[in-house]
DNA sequence: TCGTGTTTTCAGAAATTTCTGAAAATTATA
DNA sequence: TATAATTTTCAGAAATTTCTGAAAACACGA
């Protein structure tokens, strides 16, 4: 690795981290890379500062590119493509829950589903377990596409608030009889 | 794999889905069967439901042990370690979560925290960044403590409010001016 | 069209992870 | 304490994932 000094433990730390956030430990290193340098990098510099094959890059340049967490960039009399971040870090970390929503709770819902049309029997103990966790995955999702269209600082609001939403929907219940949820 | 024909399919998806959810392929298909087995199993039924070899199986156990979403139980009369989940199906959700929270988060964040310890400047890009970073997961991670506190009814009424919360809060600055947030 | 600079692909190599099964360790019973 | 039942461990084998680098494909200007 060919990186600053300051820059070597944060890469090396992403890439550790990279499998458990659902990519390998190159694409996680190539990740921090790109979002800890000003500048825009192109595929070689990439390979240079990490010591890694062009062909390697450029398959870890797709694997975030279908993650939507970069974006090329073109500069004028180059040819190169240039790789920036696909936004700011709160964009970036939505980007990658959502991403894992559809990779992770996406095909399962849709194994539940099959399995609760064609079923015979529906009151055995597996059938309670399948609709159970269909019901819960189908709960998480609608709630995550919901605070998904939020605005960030709204989103960021109901973070700081926390458990304390809960004071707030007694307030509602003892103030109000209005149905707000819709 | 002696699975009765209904269970087999999804005992496969449970597995391929493992490694998504933080293990791997065998220890997601034992967890299915555990799951969605009415009687608790011990470490020889698991094996050959599964054809997989006993040690395969301990290693496995002790895995879904330590994410805390099997239990161990006794039948008087019998010797062996039977098994069954640690709760019921919300429950190791949020057990799941809690788990990949301190798999995924934590460590970057005391990463990050030295990071911002011994920096001597704190003005240039990659200084603001690891800020920002910092700050997000300190954020979620508060945020998460927090609701996993709460009642299950409680979280389950949020859940289903979704962004409907935002109309909550906007009632709230409307109606009082007091600070229900601590 | 050709030539040059660039990116992508992919077969095989390398690295890593997972699995087996026999031996060791543990635990309960008599 | 000795025996038997059970679980755990771990070295090596098997399976899977990741990586390399050369060749192919692509894109643009002349």
């Amino acid at each position: 690795m060919n990186l600053p000094a300051e820059l070597e433990s944060l890469v090396v730390h992403f890439g550790e981290m990279g499998s458990r956030w659902g990519f390998n430990r190159t694409v996680g290193q190539m990740f921090a890379v790109i979002v800890f340098s000003e500048a825009h990098l192109n595929a070689d510099q990439i390979a240079n500062l990490l010591g890694i094959s062009r062909g390697n890059v450029s398959m870890g340049l797709k694997e975030l590119q279908s993650w939507q967490l970069i974006r090329v960039h073109h500069k004028s009399g180059d040819r190169k493509d240039y790789f920036k971040p696909a936004g700011d870090i709160w964009e970036l970390a939505l980007q990658v829950l959502s991403e894992r929503r559809k990779r992770e709770v996406e095909p399962t819902l849709s194994i539940l589903r099959g399995q609760l049309m064609n079923e015979s029997s529906n009151d055995n103990f597996v059938s309670v377990k399948v609709e159970e966790i269909h019901n819960l995955l189908e709960l998480f999702n609608s709630w995550f596409d919901d605070i998904h269209r939020m605005k960030p600082e709204s989103l960021m609001t109901l973070l700081k608030l926390g458990s304390g939403v809960g004071k707030v929907l007694d307030l509602k219940h003892r103030i109000s009889k209005k149905d707000v949820s819709q």
